[in-house]
DNA sequence: AGCGGATAGTTGAAACTTCAAGTAACACCG
DNA sequence: CGGTGTTACTTGAAGTTTCAACTATCCGCT
């Protein structure tokens, strides 16, 4: 077995460190100014990306990164809070699909500046705009070995309601979520 | 207020997942092979490192990126299972310490050959020698803005034992966890 | 001495996540 | 068709973390 070299240790308790911390820096910035977690607003911002917005709860619990229990759970939660609906899936009776309401839009709209300029904050500025292309590069690295299949962080995937094509020009004027990797 | 660039965001997306997987890589492995959480075991290799295995609960929560409460519960549950012990600290009537049992120690002996591999493995097997140098980098550069105070992460702060000098050599039989920053 | 404020830690309750099981629908195969 | 296995979730319980008090000690002043 192989021990970590002394420059290897000291990168990852860094990284360890990171990803510790990271979290809960961007979870107490949104519940204090928006009353969301880092976890709700990324549920609100990928089916705001999505057509319809709306999403399978398998997809949506990839593009979270989450397990489909916490997803469960926590929708229920944005449920009751009005954020979010349920509705089984037309064409797949097994499926239950996630869709934003206006409302959670309107939360979403509303609590993005504050996370982006978070984001930037703690992230961005202080990194020059070389480190930010290995940053991609070592991350993308790191996350085929965590989740080999893609199973997380999926690409893009059609959610099944009816009136697919009829999607309607999306206004980008949404926060810091890509458009799938 | 400044958007995210494309670049940015997709930087910004790797990294949230990367911050949200590890962790529970970390812990599956460990929780299987060891019956630990990877939290416990940075409980117990921060000890095991530290003069005399023992060290106050600030220090302790500080090395293991913690706050307070988490730290005091674990220790609390850790101490039912013989790992850890407590006791009020000599020098200062508010503080108390917390030092590694035989058990403790020897239970992160045998857990620290497979933790190790699997970072190996989900890290620095895909990682080049360069992308580590530029990964310490900008952690490092984040973790300044994380944690401005350098409240986490503390240097090695001297427990308040008696007989301090004696420290044994320490044999570096001991894991991923680095002599301090 | 004695007061006021900071420091160090603990605790119980609430919130969230994980885990193991359970349900229902689909898919393939004889 | 009718099984058999797989997929897509949901659920309740158990475990962990966070949050907001609360206690006790220490420090600097007057």
């Amino acid at each position: 077995m192989q021990w970590l070299t002394s420059e290897q240790l000291a990168t990852w308790v860094r990284l360890v460190a990171v990803a510790e911390l990271l979290p809960g820096a961007l979870d107490s910035q949104l519940r204090r100014d928006a009353g969301l977690t880092h976890f709700e607003y990324m549920v609100l911002a990928m089916l705001s990306e999505a057509p319809e917005r709306t999403l399978r709860m398998t997809a949506l619990a990839a593009r979270t990164n989450a397990t489909l229990p916490r997803l469960s759970h926590a929708v229920r939660r944005m449920e009751d809070r009005n954020l979010v609906e349920r509705f089984p899936c037309p064409e797949d009776g097994r499926a239950t699909n996630a869709r934003l309401t206006e409302a959670g839009w309107q939360k979403l709209v509303a609590s993005a500046p504050g996370h982006v300029a978070n984001v930037q904050h703690h992230v961005f500025e202080v990194l020059s705009p070389e480190q930010v292309t290995q940053l991609a590069k070592i991350t993308d690295a790191i996350l085929d070995r965590l989740d080999p299949d893609g199973v997380m962080t999926a690409p893009y995937q059609r959610p099944t309601t009816p009136a697919d094509a009829a999607e309607p020009a999306r206004q980008r004027t949404d926060p810091t979520t890509p458009p799938g990797r």
